[in-house]
DNA sequence: GTGAAAGCGCTAACAC
DNA sequence: GTGTTAGCGCTTTCAC
C-alpha cells in the first residue's frame, strides 16, 4: 500500500493509493486532455460524439465521479438548498418535505435536511451550518426561529419559512397555514352538529398557537353571539386536560366539544378522557389539527383539519426558486386547509 | 466594495459585487498575507497573538465566513458524514438520528440527513447524493438496500448499516436489534400471565420481518412444546386482521394474544378489534415492536418490545469513526430490547 | 474540435 | 513570525 509512493516527495501525502480517479486520470487514460472531458461529462458541445462516447465509457470504467466541490468553487454555485426540520419524527413534517424534496430534485437542486431537535440552540447551529455547506436557498419548517435570524439569514441567502410567524420579517418569504379558516371549519362542523360549548385545548403560548387560539375566538364570537370563546390549556396542558375532564364529571355546564391545538394535543385529551371513563364522542366532540397519521390509529378515529402539506413543500420551494431567480419583494401565502371528519365528533349530549 | 479592484479585466465574472468576502479580502484589509489569515481563523500557532486578534477583528467586520468546500478540496476530507433514513416521520428513526447526531457533532463532523421516502430507486439516489458530496462514511437506517449495493458503497467509503440485512455482507458494519432477545421478552410475557396460544402478526416478508418472525417461533416452541406457532400475515396484513378478528369471534381456539412485528401493525389491530366490539385486553392481549410514541397514545396503551434508539445511533457512528480511522475487519453488533408493559395485555379470557 | 493556461478559495510547505 | 509558492479538481476562456 505505502511501497506505491516510496520515491519521489512530490506525491502529495493525502493522496491514497485507492483515491477516486480524477478528470486528469480520465484524460490520461482515454488519451485526451482534462478540457475534453470536462466537456463530455457534462454533456456540453465541443467534443465530436465519438470521442464523448469513448471518454465516457473509459470514465464509467475507472469509477470516475466528478467531485462536486472542485466544481462548486470554479462555479460559484453549489446547487444546494437547505431545509431545517423543527422536528423529524413528525409526520406532518415528513409530507412537507416530500413536496420540497420533489420540487427540488425537478430543478436539479440537491436537497440537505438538517435537524431542529425542537432545540433553539441546534435549530441555530443547524442553520450556520447549511450556510457555511453552501446552500443556495433554504426551507424553515417551523416557528421557532427568532425574527432577528431569520431577517439577518434572509439578508445573505433566499429563506422561506413555512409556519406562522410572531412578526412580519422584511426580506423572506412565509407559506402558512390559513388558521382562520382551519377554526371556521372545525368551530362550524361543531355548531352545525349542535354543540354550543366549545372550547380551544392549547398546549403553548407561542406564536403560531396564539394565532390559532385567536382564529377559534373570532369565529366563536361570529357563529356564537353572546357565547364567551373558553380557552383552556397554555403552559400546563396536563392541568388543563384535568381540569376539562373534571368539568366534564361535575359540571353541566361543561364544554360539549373541544377543539385542539394540534392532533397530538387531541391524541392526549382522548386517552384522558377514555381512561376516566369519558366515551368520545357520545360525552364529549373531539377535533384535532394536522390530520396526522395518528388520527387514524385512534379510536373513535380523529376529526381533524388537514392542511395540504405536500402542496405546501412544493410552494416554499418554488417560491426559494423564485428569490434564487432574483425576485425581490417578498411574498407571503397562506393556505387553505380542509377538514377530515372521523368518529370523534358527533351531537352534543342532552 | 467594487472601486478596489476598478483597473483590470481580470475579475471575473461571476464575481458579484455583493460576494462574500474571501480570505484574500481579509489579508487586503488587515494589511498581511493570506497565510496569517489562514493560520489566525483556524487559530493555528504561526502569527503572534496580535496579529491573529487583529486579523479576527477584520473579518469579523467583514462578515468573512470560511468557504468549507475550498477547504475540503485542499485538505482532502469534507467532515461530512451522511446518515440515510428510510422515513422521516418515524420516531424511530428520529430517536435514533439523534445518536447519530450527537455523536457526530462530539467528534467535528458534519450530519447530512438523506431521505429514502420508502423507495428503493430514491434511496439508491440519495446515496449516490450522498457520495458525491464527499461524505467520510455513511449510516444507512434501513434493511432495504439490497446486498450488492452495500457492498458497493462499502468499497467506496465506511458503512454502516442500523437494521437486520437479508445476508451478511462483507466490508460494512452493522447495528441490529436482537429479535430473538426481544421475541423471547414478549412471549415470556404473555407464557406468564398464562397464554398459550400466541400467534404472530406481520405485514411483510422482507428479510427483517422474516427474521423477527422466526424468532417468535423458535421460542414459541421453546416455550410451549407441542404448540405450533401461529403466523398471520405477511403480505395481505388487512385479511390477517380480520381473520384473526373472525376467529376471536367464532373459534374457541382462537389465539388469546398476538405478538406483533411493530407498533404501527398493532395499532392497526387494536384499532379494528375495537371496531369489532372486541375488548383489549380482557379478549385479546397485544404486543407491539418499537415502543414508538403512539404505545402511549392509545387506549389500552400498547405493551411494546423497547430499543435503545439513541444507543443504538450512538454506536452506528461510533462504528463508523472506527472505521474512518483505519479499522479493516467488519463488526456486526446485536443490541438488546427491553420490554415496556403497559394496558395492552393481561391474563386470557376464560 | 481540441489542448494549454488561468484561476475558483483555500492550505501547506518552504523561504524570508 | 511572516510572505511566497504550489497545488486540491474542476471549469472556462482562448489560442491552435
Amino acid at each position: 500500500m505505502t511501497g506505491l509512493r516510496s520515491a519521489p516527495e512530490k506525491v502529495p501525502a493525502r493522496r491514497r493509493s485507492g483515491r477516486a480517479p480524477t478528470i486528469h486520470d480520465v484524460a490520461l487514460a482515454a488519451g485526451v486532455s482534462k478540457s475534453a472531458v470536462s466537456l463530455a461529462i457534462r454533456n456540453q458541445r465541443g467534443v465530436s460524439e465519438a470521442t464523448r462516447e469513448h471518454i465516457l465509457s473509459v470514465a464509467q470504467e475507472l469509477g470516475y465521479r466528478s467531485n462536486v466541490w472542485a466544481r462548486s468553487l470554479v462555479q460559484g454555485r453549489t446547487g444546494l438548498v437547505g431545509v431545517l426540520l423543527q422536528d423529524l419524527g413528525n409526520s406532518y413534517h415528513r409530507d412537507l418535505t416530500f413536496g420540497v424534496e420533489d420540487t427540488a430534485v425537478e430543478n436539479d437542486l440537491r436537497l440537505v435536511i438538517a435537524h431542529g431537535r425542537r432545540d433553539p440552540h441546534r435549530m441555530q447551529a443547524e442553520l450556520d451550518s447549511l450556510l457555511a455547506l453552501g446552500v443556495e436557498g433554504v426551507v424553515i419548517v417551523s416557528s421557532w426561529v427568532p425574527p432577528q435570524s431569520l431577517e439577518r439569514i434572509g439578508r445573505r441567502v433566499p429563506l422561506v419559512v413555512v409556519g406562522r410567524l410572531p412578526e412580519r420579517v422584511s426580506g423572506i418569504d412565509t407559506v402558512a397555514n390559513h388558521d382562520e379558516l382551519g377554526a371556521k371549519l372545525a368551530v362550524e362542523h361543531l355548531v352545525s352538529l349542535g354543540h354550543t360549548r366549545i372550547a380551544h385545548l392549547t398546549g403553548s403560548s407561542r406564536p403560531a398557537a396564539m394565532h390559532r387560539r385567536q382564529a377559534f375566538s373570532e369565529i366563536v364570537r361570529n357563529l356564537l353571539p353572546g357565547i364567551e370563546p373558553q380557552i383552556e390549556g397554555p403552559e400546563h396542558l396536563d392541568a388543563a386536560i384535568k381540569y376539562l375532564i373534571f368539568q366534564l364529571q361535575e359540571e353541566t355546564s361543561a364544554p360539549t366539544a373541544v377543539f385542539t391545538q394540534n392532533d397530538r394535543i387531541a391524541a392526549d385529551l382522548v386517552g384522558a378522557c377514555l381512561d376516566a371513563g369519558l366515551r368520545i364522542p357520545e360525552q364529549l366532540s373531539v377535533v384535532g389539527y394536522d390530520n396526522s397519521s395518528v388520527c387514524r390509529m385512534l379510536r373513535p378515529q380523529l376529526t381533524s383539519v388537514d392542511q395540504p402539506r405536500t402542496e405546501m413543500g412544493r410552494m416554499a420551494l418554488e417560491m426559494l426558486l423564485e428569490r434564487i431567480g432574483g425576485r425581490i419583494e417578498d411574498r407571503h401565502i397562506t393556505i387553505a386547509p380542509s377538514l377530515e371528519v372521523r368518529a370523534s365528533t358527533a351531537a352534543p349530549r342532552n
